[in-house]
DNA sequence: AATAACATTTAGAATTATTCTAATTCAGAT
DNA sequence: ATCTGAATTAGAATAATTCTAAATGTTATT
């Protein structure tokens, strides 16, 4: 298999020194150790949606005395202060996503991987009619289908 | 308090003698006496969305012997055939939704009630780029904000 | 520099939601 | 009546998340 990835790969801006803790201060929070490593975890794994034991383990590698219980805090206290999104796309456990722009979720349900779709739409409604007396904070729309290297071995077959 | 409720309320036609098994068959799957109290029970109570729990103790009423991983069971059966829709608003329980309609769901930040927002709204892509090569077979729209009661009582504060 | 006040982190227990397992029951076909 | 496979059951197992209480770290105040 080609990597085909190894070619668009560029070093990430995000996590030169203090660029990290800059942005948690920015939002708000006080920018302690595990709370830059989970950021920075995150800000590296953006593209896989990892859950929250996926960041637990990978930022252990970075700082291994970590626990499960401040994972679940950062990740809130980020969440709260608007650096992070939650995102629920099945029955499984939450992920979490640092893409913060307007975007819509796309799950493969056959190989299970999750992807941005980024889009112009309108951000909050979209479309849909809002009884009068709601107010709208967030809109988060999930897509299911087959990604094209799934929707090829099918073929194959 | 008014109940305001009693002068809206009609016979759901769902409910009758035989409609709901004819509706489970129609879909492909046998009318198993437990499919046929999940989903009168899911039509029953649309409108509060109710989790896996709140149906198994519903159902429980009509039917004492019924068990959690039965009501599992249909409930996958009946996502599965196209009856009921997952909805995953929340870190919390799966709730399910019998409407079938294209609509949005909106969640209550304030009381945690949920909503269905009815929309002539694109249906799949809901504007978002979606990228060639991926199949959308689903689209979920979820919002979060405050509903009219609890925006009422924030100003009565 | 010491202290108080408060926020954060930690380990592990507890809780909750969901899935799995193996035995039993049920329905339809022979 | 019997066979076969699907559906249901109770309860155990697993997975995800939250809670708890103690320890540690940070900031502001003296």
């Amino acid at each position: 298999m080609k990597d085909v990835k190894a070619r668009t790969v560029f070093v990430p801006p995000h996590r030169e020194r203090g660029v990290v803790d800059a942005r948690i201060a920015e939002a708000g929070l006080r920018p302690t150790a595990q709370r830059s490593v989970v950021y920075g975890v995150l800000l590296d794994h953006a593209k896989e949606h990892p859950t929250a034991d996926e960041i637990f383990m990978q930022a252990k590698t970075e700082k291994p005395e970590i626990s499960m219980a401040t994972v679940y805090n950062c990740l809130d206290a980020l969440v709260k202060h608007h650096l992070v999104k939650q995102v629920h796309l099945e029955r499984a456990a939450t992920r979490y996503c640092p893409n913060m722009d307007e975007h819509a979720h796309f799950l493969c349900e056959t190989c299970g991987e999750v992807w941005d779709f980024e889009g112009a739409a309108k951000p909050r409604t979209s479309g849909f009619r809002v009884p009068s007396g709601f107010t709208v904070t967030q809109t988060e729309v999930n897509m299911r289908g087959v990604c094209p290297a799934c929707a090829e071995q099918e073929v194959a077959r």
